[in-house]
DNA sequence: ACGGCCGTGTCCGAAAACCGCGAGACTCAC
DNA sequence: GTGAGTCTCGCGGTTTTCGGACACGGCCGT
């Protein structure tokens, strides 16, 4: 039996240039998922990894927080630092994450430099697989790290939105 | 990340003849988890085999729960009958352990027994194996089941105390 | 340049080990 | 013969273990 009194949290479907999104918050306001819609099944299980036993509700995510999804597809690429994020996973799980927060947009960094940056530079492959079960997408920037040759590489969304995104902050690729 | 808010258990611990036991109850006042002191590690694990990140701190459980459990080490063998438990586990122990509760003070099944009641004639030895994983002891009178031959077999808090059990419900031992 | 090897953390599926059994076959005493 | 002890084997769910796969990149040989 997981928990008596799952928790619930909330899932808000905000449309958006790269398609319909879906941004799931807790009671206290911070956000424990968004991913694009045709990846819902992934987001799912990804969250049911970390909160076993928890409820969703359709309805509206904070202001603050939906406010700022807009303002950054709109342009204002800044407009995500200051919101807050909540994830499980693992210790070297969440030191990737915290790690990715620290890339501000228009910059991209590689995978090594990635590792390096979290104090093991070998662990390099891990870091990527770390990227990858990110659960909380372009709030949490893993779209800025590509191959060490300037290849994108991968991107749990489609090689298209990773693309999309970084032009949308400014890089100019490759 | 487990839960944001762990589910909070009240850990009470009573003597009886047989020693000191712990008795765990959640916020309903169902109990969650019986055990004798000297097993308390065991216990832990189990408990937290099936509600990941719980918090436990010393209390008094609800009266009801509580007085049951003296009245029954006093002779009313029949006091623990209207208990509520609460279990994690498979699906199959959970339905291992309800029919455990159908097995009236006084009386003692085999292992076949056990298993054929819940329509897997075969799983004996699963049966077996569901039978030692009960976490709330006594309550769940795991104890009332024994080897067609009549040998006590197992127990998991010591073959004294279930001769002991059998013997205080009035059983006669081969 | 190109191809192969390796390190690193985590998840996932497959496979094996584990048992609180019990029936059947076998032995040994009486 | 019987009846009690012993041994062997099959039973089925759960847990543990193990071996790959992966959103890479540096190193070492051709």
């Amino acid at each position: 039996m997981p928990n008596a009194q799952p928790e619930t949290l909330t899932l808000n479907r905000i449309a958006t240039p790269l398609g319909e999104v879906l941004l799931v918050t807790d009671a206290d306001g911070a956000v424990r998922a968004l991913d694009f819609s045709d990846y819902e099944v992934r987001m799912m299980r990804l969250l049911g990894r970390h909160s076993p036993g928890f409820a969703l509700a359709e309805g509206r995510a904070p202001v603050a927080v939906r406010r700022a999804v807009e303002a950054y597809f709109s342009g204002e690429v800044r407009a995500l630092d200051a919101v807050a994020v909540k994830t499980g996973g693992t210790v070297f799980q969440r030191t990737v994450w915290a790690a990715l927060r620290a890339i501000p947009p228009g910059e991209t960094r590689s995978y090594g430099q990635l590792a390096a940056a979290i104090g093991s530079p070998k662990a390099v492959r891990a870091a990527g697989l770390a990227n990858g079960q990110n659960p909380v997408a372009v709030i949490v920037p893993c779209h800025r790290v590509i191959g060490a040759n300037g290849t994108l590489t991968g991107y749990a969304g489609g090689l298209e939105r990773k693309r999309w995104l970084l032009k949308h902050e400014g890089v100019t690729l490759r």
